[in-house]
DNA sequence: GTCTATATGCGGATAGAC
DNA sequence: GTCTATCCGCATATAGAC
């Protein structure tokens, strides 16, 4: 038992490169429930399971980690969706739809997007979810090929989307006939992935 | 002048109600600015011209404050629309869209509750924010009486906005041409409002 | 590569004067 | 009704050992 001692402590001692990804999916998880103000530095450790001043001497500080989680958070909607488009490009909106939807898997990914987008005003933060937002309406726009008002409307229901998944509108599921009713409609027939995300939510 | 010494500092010595809701306006621009745990009961008084304490004593607690600068702006919106159903039925998503466009000139309204939104997750935040996003919702639906689908959609189009406020999409105007043509298709002939908004928020 | 210990600053809240 | 002074806790960041 000398050979590979995982003690009391986690003690891994694995490549920097694996141990930063980790990182930065506790912190997109964090960053996703509490927001960049919200959350700490210290839940996100705990939450990969290393010490506090080990994820800031990663990343330099709490707010280039967020940086960091959120251009990551892009990249995985850029990738989703040219998968679809490469995949198909017939009903490319509802594909796309449902691209979205499924990124909700990814715990805190959207939601870590959507703090960043209220902040809007932070001259470090601002700039890049301006950036963001702008990429992915490029994407639908020139990759896609969407027409304006069809890239519009397809980010109003990706806005809504957000927001009902911030309120943690599935929460009032059974419990409130409208919250239903809504969830129902705004969902094209993905609401299985939305109230199995909430019960991750309500869990952890 | 010993009768009204309006000296070095304010010391109106107003009424608390006035006072009050001095208050609540300040917290409802620092909070629409930097969300809930972004901003400072310190900030919300020096906008307010108050101290700290007085903020604090006069609310409790942060989080009490906050929960008033939310609930209050429900309450605008809900004024604001019943105002536009009174004066008449026609043509009412694009009217009540109007009317929603217009409560960009209370500063922070509509981001103070975009940021409650995204912490449906907190205890005591998260619920009020749900009650208060459905009972916008069954607004739509029962007072307004539009459909479901009409409602969802009145709704994506208020998400989008409130994002692309949040974002302050408006200062890429002129500047990257996505962003104007985003903002042109995505507001119906209230454009001017959100860069008059935009411009607001940069002095600030 | 990862930890412990710790410095430091800031923010919410309390006590009490005027 | 409103302020000043202040306590206390917490969160980020640094120093340095292993």
């Amino acid at each position: 038992m000398s050979k590979h001692d995982e003690s009391h402590h986690p003690i891994p001692r694995m490549k920097s490169e694996d141990r930063r990804e980790l990182i930065l999916q506790a912190a997109t998880d964090v960053f996703g429930q509490y927001g960049y103000y919200g959350a700490t530095t210290d839940q996100i450790a705990r939450a990969a399971g290393v010490s506090q001043p080990y994820v800031v001497r990663m990343f330099g500080t709490k707010e280039k980690l967020f940086i960091e989680v959120i251009e990551r958070a892009l990249q995985f909607i850029l990738v989703s969706f040219r998968a679809v488009i490469a995949e198909s490009r017939a009903d490319l909106q509802s594909r796309l739809g449902s691209a979205y939807v499924e990124l909700l898997r990814q715990r805190g990914l959207l939601l870590s997007l959507m703090h960043s987008f209220v902040l809007g005003g932070d001259p470090v933060i601002g700039p890049r979810a301006r950036e963001g937002f702008l990429e992915v309406y490029q994407f639908l726009r020139d990759e896609a090929g969407l027409a304006p008002a069809e890239a519009q409307s397809f980010l109003e229901g990706g806005m809504l989307l957000n927001t009902l998944v911030g309120l943690r509108m599935s929460e009032e599921f059974d419990s409130s006939t409208a919250a239903n009713e809504l969830l129902c409609t705004a969902l094209p027939q993905k609401l299985d992935v939305l109230l199995e995300f909430g019960k991750q939510q309500a869990s952890a």
